[in-house]
DNA sequence: CCCCTATTTTTTGCATACAAAATTCATTTG
DNA sequence: CAAATGAATTTTGTATGCAAAAAATAGGGG
């Protein structure tokens, strides 16, 4: 009788460098417009330049990492058009999965999804920014699943990387962030009639709130680092 | 006084290879489930492996090429249910890319859209399949472009690539064809009204029914192909 | 003192070399 | 003869070497 040994298939070193890299992008590690110094790099991840070569070609592919012609490759500097545009998509990406998630949803990943609700709203009452913005995350990826398809999670997660990188920036103020969890309340009220229409609407004004704090805080952000002519 | 001299900066070799693979797997030269032969491959494209196995990390992030680890790339091979995720993701694309255009396009964008239109028409008088096929791909990329969001155009063209292997299959019967004529007829008044609702309406049910007549076909050629038990 | 130019240094892009894994093929054995 | 075993071959994955391009630095002239 054979044994089929399963060796621990650890991951080849250009798909580590990719998972490493991609990591360091969304956590701001290496700030947008910064140079990816392609020996440097192969130092501090510990791997040759070619598997290290590899991986920032599918993070281009990926769009979290622009190539510059014999001038290698920066991280992704979004203009105020591009997140806006971003948005767009996320916002429409959302919709979706929102609007299938409410035809498809099992009973068990409703009540996650309630449970996981709760749970923000403590973190909400508490003021805990960090569990919140873990929970929301959540709830988001939760629905996500909910809408059972592969493809639109997928998709979803590679355009919202992009976005991943001004998320730490949210340190939204007392009015927005109540108007979140409203509409978070909604989404929950449309969840549970599983009505498609009613969550498309409901995401589509979340996600178009969330773009208008970011756009807001990109720009307090640009004047204050940008030295303008204010004396 | 300095000029600037533009050298013809030609692509990268990683460019070109990652161009000339994306096409071949479009266009079926490369089948689903075909393995991808370094080797052989950067014999045909004229390039050494190192630049070659960038470009298959780039199409792999892309979704036209799947790694297996130590075994390399196969082309995607798209199962059921893989098409109709895609064609799903899709149609939310195309509900959102007419939504936008009906609200930001041009008189000049509705009047070259109209002429496509018209030119599709003849074609599809004429019977003349591969015309037909290629102004229809141009009306839903002049569509794409009136949206004004390059975010979505790109996010639309990715997606779209892994079912143009599919295209070429979709040999339409008549009924099928008169219908989505008739969708197409039904999209130019939604743009001349500047009617998002109407578009989304219309977009939606026409990938809709693209997506039957796909999957359809490929039952059929499934049945042909796989030998069943039907002496 | 700033700007322009020439030279050095660094960095990227590509090709090749080598090790490890998978595949193929031949051989043996029941 | 089929299945199993083991060696040869191919193929993938990674590292290294080298040439060309870009960036940095130094030098010189206006």
């Amino acid at each position: 009788m054979t044994v089929e040994i399963f060796a621990i298939p650890r991951a080849a070193l250009h798909e580590q460098a990719a998972h490493r890299l991609r990591h360091m992008l969304v956590e701001n590690r290496i700030p947008p417009g910064a140079k990816l110094n392609e020996r440097e790099l192969s130092q501090v991840l510990n791997v040759s330049r070619t598997p290290l070569r590899e991986a920032i070609k599918m993070l281009a592919a990926e769009g979290l990492v622009e190539l510059l012609p014999n001038r290698g490759a920066i991280a992704v500097e979004l203009t105020e058009a591009d997140v806006r545009n971003t948005f767009e998509v996320m916002a429409g990406l959302e919709a979706q999965s929102g609007e299938l998630a409410a035809m498809r949803m099992t009973d068990a990943e409703l009540q996650e999804i309630k449970a996981l609700h709760y749970d923000m709203l403590a973190a909400y009452t508490r003021h805990d920014l960090p569990t919140y913005y873990r929970l929301n995350a959540s709830i988001h990826s939760a629905i996500n699943a909910a809408a059972k398809n592969p493809v639109l999670t997928a998709t979803y997660q590679q355009v919202n990387a992009r976005l991943q990188a001004l998320r730490f920036r949210s340190n939204q103020d007392g009015e927005k962030w109540q108007a979140a969890v409203k509409e978070h309340g909604q989404m929950i009220s449309a969840l549970e009639a599983r009505d498609p229409v009613a969550m498309r609407a409901v995401l589509m004004s979340h996600l178009i709130n969330k773009r208008d704090v970011v756009i807001e805080q990109l720009r307090t952000a640009a004047s204050n680092t940008t030295p303008n002519v204010q004396a």
